[in-house]
DNA sequence: CTCGTCAAATAGTACG
DNA sequence: CGTACTATTTGACGAG
């Protein structure tokens, strides 16, 4: 799982077998049997792309994430396929990258979380110390007694505009 | 075209 | 080894 963080990278070791340079005919001998014509009530094997075919494929999808008719048609001559089989090889390969490249992006917002989560962990504790050090809550000096009264019981009278208590004797 | 899904082919694994 | 299961990859297609 998640072996390959680069998407479109093109596998690594991609020798195996002589891949001549750019642009390729397949030919494996044995091979195909790309007949998918129903002779009979034939279950009809899948189609497997051959390593050049896919190497083709690939390289092409490389330099191009989407294929004009033309270039389709080139494309599939090239590798003996259908016009068809090579759109949905694109179709399914632009889909493929796209999760991929989603995955990743989920990969790192995940990170980025974790990330901010323990920054709010440190800073909740800062928090907490900074409060603790205070001895209670904010005081202020009584106009009448000179005397601290907690700031919470004072008010500010509207008509001479000074200070005075709320409701508990001073 | 994308998206969601199916299913064949294949890779990986556990076990006698 | 072989063989039985499970997981992953990938070609194909229908819906929207």
């Amino acid at each position: 799982m998640m072996r390959e963080l680069d998407i479109n990278q093109i596998p690594s070791n991609i020798n195996e077998e002589e891949i001549s340079m750019e642009e390729e005919e397949e030919e494996e001998s044995s091979n195909n049997n790309n007949n998918n014509d129903n002779i009979n009530g034939a279950p009809r094997k899948k189609l497997r792309l051959t390593k050049q075919q896919s190497f083709l494929l690939e390289e092409s999808f490389r330099q191009n994430h989407t294929l004009n008719p033309k270039q389709k048609e080139a494309l599939a001559m090239q590798l003996k396929l259908k016009a068809r089989q090579v759109e949905v090889w694109f179709q399914n390969r632009r889909a493929r990258s796209k999760l991929k490249q989603t995955e990743m992006e989920c990969e790192y917002l995940k990170r980025w979380f974790g990330s901010l989560s323990e920054q709010n962990q440190r800073l909740k504790k800062e928090v907490e110390e900074l409060r603790a050090m205070k001895v209670g809550p904010p005081t202020v000096l009584s106009p009448h007694s000179c005397h601290p009264l907690p700031a919470s019981t004072l008010t500010m009278c509207p008509h001479c505009e000074r200070v005075t208590r709320t409701n508990v004797r001073d």
